[in-house]
DNA sequence: CTGGTTGCAAACGGTTTGCAAGGCA
DNA sequence: TGCCTTGCAAACCGTTTGCAACCAG
């Protein structure tokens, strides 16, 4: 948390309270979130900020690169962090909770078979596995 | 086509010429497609269908199994025929066209992978790759 | 002063809902 | 008659935009 803080701050970027707890919120979120649940959760913590400036703060972690949009087929778009390990999503369509999975060295080995057989280069993927979680089955 | 309308009006549901339209478009569509997309595409056709009448047609198909709802990142959902080979898309950050790739058996492996050591029971997935297709490079 | 940040109101676009009416079996 | 289907208006909800104000370096 410190080291993206200081990034932004030496970019000539300000920390301030809402900065700080949008991002604190999403470092600490176990599963992707959306900006209305972000409005929710800062409001019942009595932090006062305007959905806009929520709108505009993931807009700009985004555009930093700090944060990544997810489309799970939620109404609302969901955020989480970018972290070094790249990970998929399992999503229980029942309980509609979400966790974590990784399998990125499989689909390495097929993104380069794609950008050779069908000459498109892949900068980015999304996968995501719906079904019945442990408890929901 | 034939086939899917005879099974539609064997469980009691009747083959109007809007359903007809939607499902023909869609039929033929080489991309998934929106709601609104399918509103602009019969009305230039002539084609007289309310909004409403479009997402309920939308609603009814998928409910029936006949189509998928896609999640890939526009502002509205997109939805597309299934068929017998599943199949993911490669879509053009810059062109937003998108191509369909097929590479099941790789996922398969891997799904039965996490069935194991997650005891997650995973019933559907969702596979796209973002990137540059062949002319946008 | 400058430029990043915020709030407010309004608008926008996709989607849903309730209700009344139409139309085929 | 009964039930599937459709249109219309209104509401809903996530999101964006324009503008004015605020605030820190």
């Amino acid at each position: 948390m410190g080291n993206i803080l200081d990034k932004l701050k030496q970019r000539g970027f300000r920390l301030t309270p809402i900065r700080r707890a949008v991002l604190d919120l999403l470092i600490k979120s176990v599963t992707p979130i959306s900006s209305p649940d972000i409005q929710k959760f800062l409001s019942k913590n009595k932090i006062s900020a305007n959905k806009t400036t929520i709108y505009r703060e993931l807009a700009f972690l985004k555009e930093e690169g700090i944060i990544k949009e997810l489309h799970l087929g939620d109404n609302a778009k969901n955020y989480e962090i970018i972290t070094d390990g790249h990970h998929h999503h399992l999503i229980c369509t029942k309980c509609d909770e979400i966790e974590d999975v990784e399998m990125d060295k499989e689909l390495k080995r097929e993104e380069s078979k794609i950008r050779k057989s069908r000459k498109f280069k892949i900068i980015n993927h999304s996968l995501e596995f719906y079904g019945l979680c442990k408890n929901c089955q």
